[in-house]
DNA sequence: CGTCAGGGTGACGTTAACGTCAACTGTGTG
DNA sequence: CACACAGTTGACGTTAACGTCACCCTGACG
């Protein structure tokens, strides 16, 4: 079926942008106003995140120089934003993505009830959303309706 | 398939719903403490709502009598809220809702319009979330087998 | 050496979405 | 009738998420 293909792309998608949230901070560096260019943000958008704690840049002579993980954690934030959470939600929902690799049991099963709560909220905010667009369509087939019938 | 079950149930409660919306005010009517109690929601909130144009409830001696239709609104105001939708959209949300019994050419051509777009902009945002939805899952799914293994 | 662009840091303004408070009004109750 | 009570209208306060402005620093270039 179709469905499973797009399944298993969003899949490995996800798993890339998990990973890419681990990489070593080694490869290309960014300016900030390269990554506000390709994210179509403002400046102070980006140190408004810095304030708030969701980005953390290295500092050479005080300018922020963002890796590839600082980029992916950006993309991750504007995403969130996307969907409609608040940035100090955001800020819980980054935390998720970060050391998971190690740590002791104690704080695994914190992360692991987290993403829990996380994904049910998600699930319910999806079927609100499915909810809504079936009641667009019932509207939107309606009103086909009546133009075709002039 | 089950799938296509629960879709029937969610298109037969939107054509309810939109059914909802436009029944005649003739039947209960709610004050307003009533609707806040069943929405557990503020009087001051509801009010805004009205000082917006989101809601226009009939007036008794100064004092605000709200019909089915009005409950209905509510109810689609604080769903749209669910899905992250600002007010001001929510508004133009409402107007979709509203007459196209009726109406020239030029009108429901422009609700077609409006209820494409939503559609359309409802669908991305439901990518965004299965997105997140996926990298969550896989998160979680890392978590919990560091955790089997110890 | 001047200056000029790019980046940084407060401080303040702004919009959305309410909460809070005070002062008034109509309604039923003893 | 006095009074509690539910409901109404401003006016003002508040939080989140930025935008705007003014001013400062620094390296590059002519």
């Amino acid at each position: 079926m179709l469905a499973s293909a797009v399944a298993k792309r969003a899949a490995t998608a996800a798993v890339q942008a998990v990973a890419a949230h681990h990489a070593d901070d080694a490869g290309e560096l960014f300016g900030i106003t390269e990554l506000c260019a390709e994210f179509g943000i403002s400046l102070r958008t980006i140190r408004f995140y810095e304030d708030k704690g969701l980005l953390a840049p290295r500092r050479v002579n005080g300018a922020r120089v963002y890796t590839r993980r600082d980029r992916a954690r950006l993309a991750l934030i504007l995403r969130s934003k996307a969907i409609g959470a608040p940035l100090a939600e955001i800020k819980r929902f980054l935390d998720m993505y970060g050391d998971h690799g190690e740590g002791r049991v104690q704080q695994l099963k914190f992360v692991l009830n987290r993403t829990d709560e996380a994904i049910t909220q998600l699930e319910e905010k999806r079927a609100h959303i499915e909810a809504t667009l079936a009641e667009l369509r019932v509207i939107n087939a309606g009103v086909r309706k009546q133009l075709e019938a002039r």
